[in-house]
DNA sequence: AAGGCGCCTGTTATCGCTAACATGCCTGCA
DNA sequence: TGCAGGCATGTTAGCGATAACAGGCGCCTT
């Protein structure tokens, strides 16, 4: 049963071995047409013997699609990604498509070499969940414009032929900041964002228009972000960010009362930074995230967040490729906004039996 | 400058519109073989004007490889996936191959799938480095057979064509629960497998032996997991695990004074669920995790754990299957063990001013 | 001056598969 | 009996790229 491991098996062989030709195995092999029954069992009998493996670039290159989708994403390592590409297999994997995942580590560079690698690999769709940059978005214009089907999701560019789903993150920021605001706190601080860099970050705009909104002064130095140029780090490590972001709020003359973390893993390291420092949460500083993690629910005090339906805007985003995909005609472009829900628990609220 | 989205450019195209035949600009593109400066220019110039994107199933089918290796994960999510992902990465890109991630989310059915799709597509080699099963194996076993180069990362699977990597998570178990022994606990707990399955887990088996050694009982009181029957839950979700887990332990009439979870997120879990109980760490209950993910060095207290070098295995497993992809004829199976190394922070160590 | 060698380009023949069309046979119905 | 129509298979012609081989030309060598 064992080959030559240099010479794969082809339609050829079986149809050789089987009495018949070729496209009749590829007629029983995909279940098309009329094949006799006791044709189709030989030939399946022989197939499974010589233990075939279909040639994918041959199929794909035939038939001009590959039942093949892309994912891009910035980086690997966070519940956001693992529920979005949840999601999105969720549909295809209905649908009949495979899935192959890009990481672009959040660099530009990578991001535009994932679009390559996808589209000359004839992938039938990208969905793309990386942020914008200038590199990528000329990269992807040019995909759309080949005729390329794209999905993005909360990605900040937009084009008449690709479909967006996104986040209300602008509101969900200014949920956040209002609920900060409304609990009596009038310092509140921003850890996640260097004011050395044009902001684009929508949760970190809902801060500043809630702040505005309720006539509090905008104060540059409880701003607070990364140490080096670059932002754009993994999720996940960003409880480095929320820790030394939030000692140097803790060393200013006139400390925060609360502060907004840009994602709940930049939450913990500040809520760690607080502790720390031999203070109370909520009493002393009461701390916001933003993305509900499974471990949100667990950190001491359990951490007040923002919720989006991530697994939700990954089945949209696929469900939005498909339909483009296997539409006729060009289609116009399709967007979807999915609401944030503020999720309060004790790091904003002293116990609610005092209340 | 924009094609018609119906009919990509191919060679030809470029061919007859620059005046030469399809070989010559295929050898401009690929840079190889000799070409007159003047027409490789005209070549260049023609092939993006026309924004041409070379076919890869095409190219591939020709070439019989793609220069795509396929990376199999168990879940997306986890500090420990990204790392490893990482270091693949590092290596592939510098030696021009192009990486593409399939997510099993621990299932041996989805394992399966995504080792058929990876194999249709004809990449060149595949990593392994979701946990194994009867199922997975199986077929691993017969993509092996068929000449299909694979590397194991931390998979319980021997075959004498596939290379393996893998962390001394025996010793590192050990190593962890010695310590905590050293410190001065007999009644060590652990929290993460369920005792109704077979134990695969070598860093639990590490700890049963340590146990052993030190003339300590196997209490099975003390050995708590998930509820579910399925234990191969996604690591960062497994907080939950640990809360719950710990929960459970703290309610024994004689409770432990120390825990060894099978990895830091589970730690997190039981840390906080041990403050909530009122009891402190490390006085009360000491407490040891397992990957140092970036998160343990800003719990409160700081998190004792195992780390293991994981971009290291990741960049070693893809050296090793490049080396077998590259190799004319079929090599030995190689494989690495990588040390464990112990961390220790205020966890399980009270404040060394004391000592 | 003839042969040889490098350079540049072209021709041919697949890689493995399947869409589209073609063929032959059998059945049923007018 | 004749023929429409369905079934079961075969034949042909690529999909787009490149390996391998085949010139043609100019220049150097002896």
């Amino acid at each position: 049963m064992k080959r030559n491991p240099t010479k794969p098996v082809t339609l050829a062989d079986i149809a050789a071995s089987a009495g018949v030709t070729s496209m009749t195995v590829s007629r029983v092999l995909n279940q098309q047409g009329n094949v006799n029954v006791a044709t189709r069992d030989r030939v399946l009998r022989v197939a499974s013997e010589m233990s075939y493996r279909r040639n994918g670039l041959a199929r794909g290159l035939k038939r001009q699609r590959t039942d093949t989708i892309g994912l891009v994403l910035g980086d690997i390592a966070n519940p956001f990604a693992a529920e979005l590409s949840r999601g999105v297999r969720e549909v295809l994997e209905q649908r009949g498509y495979t899935l192959f995942i890009c990481i672009s580590e959040h660099s530009p560079k990578e991001d535009v070499e994932a679009f390559d690698s996808l589209a000359d690999h004839r992938a039938d769709g990208i969905i793309v969940a990386t942020r914008a940059s200038r590199l990528g978005n000329e990269k992807l214009e040019s995909l759309i414009e080949s005729g390329l089907p794209i999905s993005l999701i909360g990605r900040d560019f937009l084009h008449p032929q690709a479909d967006l789903v996104i986040a209300d993150n602008l509101k969900g920021g200014y949920e956040a900041t209002k609920h900060l605001i409304q609990i009596g706190r009038r310092r509140v601080g921003f850890i996640g964002v260097s004011l050395t860099k044009s902001i684009a970050l929508r949760r970190f705009r809902g801060y500043l228009e809630a702040l505005e909104e309720h006539g509090l002064p905008v104060a540059e130095e409880l701003i607070v972000g990364p140490r080096g140029v670059n932002d754009q780090i993994p999720g996940y490590s960003t409880e480095e960010v929320g820790y030394e972001g939030m000692t140097k709020l803790l060393s200013l003359k006139e400390r925060p009362t609360a502060v907004f973390a840009r994602n709940d893993f930049t939450a913990v390291g500040a809520l760690n930074a607080i502790k720390q420092a031999g203070l109370r949460v909520p009493e002393d500083i009461a701390v916001v995230g933003y993305d509900d993690i499974p471990l949100a629910a667990h950190t001491s005090p359990p951490l007040t967040t923002v919720r989006q339906p991530t697994r939700e805007q990954g089945r949209v985003a696929a469900e939005f490729l498909l339909r483009r995909i296997e539409a006729a005609e060009h289609l116009p472009r399709a967007e979807r906004v999915f609401r944030c829900q503020l999720v309060v628990r004790e790091s904003t609220e002293v116990n609610s039996s005092l209340s």
